[in-house]
DNA sequence: ACCTGAACACCGTTCAAGT
DNA sequence: ACCTGAACACCGTTCAAGT
């Protein structure tokens, strides 16, 4: 019983500290306790996050800032990708990632960001007790490349024109944080709106900026 | 130089913490420290927050998220309001306080709406690295009493009723939380926007809610 | 009432070692 | 490569004691 091939890898152990959080919230998630959960001594993590709790801390934040392909555990700047290092990854600089283009979303310009919006709520809702996390982080993924994309072409298309585009990006994505945040905050408080008013009050906070970002109409 | 009357406060210990989390982050706060800041034994701090260093957060959230009459550390609930103790401090669990009623606030709603916007954002920027406390925490004071009396009266003369009245009122908040979040999480990144740009930016979504949160006017 | 000082359980991390 | 186990410096908090 001395060896223990535990079969460790990061997206375990983002997930298992992710349980911890929900569960006793983040200041009751230490390595220690970590290690406990995963069947393994609490040093066994330094081997996949090598720069300890800091660098978990930044993966966990992008793995929850990440609503991408379900569940895929994003590689953070300063990483090497993980498997059998050898040629260097390609890491091609350029903005525009020629990936993950499925499908076209023919759907109108203000569907396609509501559409957006709920499901980046739901996702920090679900992580809720990570939020904390992304107050000083902003990881860079694949998944917020894409997010970007599709905000600065819905935005376009709507009529907004280059600097408009990128500071109603700004808006939306801070409201939508924003939101979260304060349902978070008040949540258990007494009149405090059950799941379906939240989403309501969400909706109707949208619209309105929405709206008031749309290009004047008379 | 066993005794020492250090002079201790709650509001002393509170701007002390506050100067150490802007020097060294929320992460950079032990009791320890602390202490040694107020050339204080760590323990001495138990006296005036004798639930520890959770009460100590609630105090320092309920401080930054109270921009209130410049200063004033807020009594949180659950804690006796300092001082020589002997009769009840009558606590009437009235919503309105009738107090703080300086002078009539003649501007128009839009405005005064503004400016509390652009206050509140400068308070928590003052304070950001105290910022994710903030998250899981809804401090009740008599400045957040006022903030919400203020928004009801701005609101209500915009048109809007009831129901609307509060959501709108959720919008706004949500909208300059997430604001200050989102300007700290990218703060130090490479194209971010200076000082300026940032309020700009702020000052661009939060007319486009507030046009997009009056009633119709065409 | 206000602060000290020793003590306890727990924490993050380093480092040498095992397989 | 992957994990263990002892060690170190630091942490929050309790408790008895000083003035």
């Amino acid at each position: 019983m001395s060896r223990n091939y535990a079969g460790l890898s990061r997206e375990r152990i983002i997930l298992e500290a992710l349980h911890i959080i929900a569960g006793r919230g983040l200041g009751g998630l230490s390595m220690r306790r970590l290690g406990d959960a995963l069947e393994v001594e609490a040093m066994a993590i330094y081997h996949h996050f090598p720069l300890g709790k800091e660098q978990l801390f930044n993966a966990i934040a992008a793995y929850v800032a990440s609503p991408a392909p379900s569940g895929t555990v994003p590689t953070e700047p300063g990483e090497e990708p993980g498997e059998e290092p050898g040629e260097e990854a390609g890491e091609d600089s350029d903005g525009q990632a020629p990936e993950a283009e499925e499908a076209e979303d023919n759907r109108p310009w203000d569907v396609r960001l509501t559409d957006w919006a709920h499901a980046y709520r739901a996702r920090l809702l679900e992580f809720s007790g990570a939020l904390s996390l992304l107050v000083h982080r902003a990881p860079h993924t694949p998944s917020t490349d894409a997010t970007r994309a599709l905000m600065h072409r819905a935005l376009a298309e709507a009529g907004l024109s280059g600097d408009e585009v990128e500071r109603a990006a700004d808006a939306v994505h801070s409201y939508c944080v924003g939101a979260v945040v304060h349902q978070v905050r008040h949540q258990d408080e007494e009149g405090a709106p059950d799941a379906a008013e939240a989403e309501a009050r969400f909706g109707f906070g949208l619209r309105a900026l929405m709206r008031g970002l749309s290009p004047r109409s008379g």
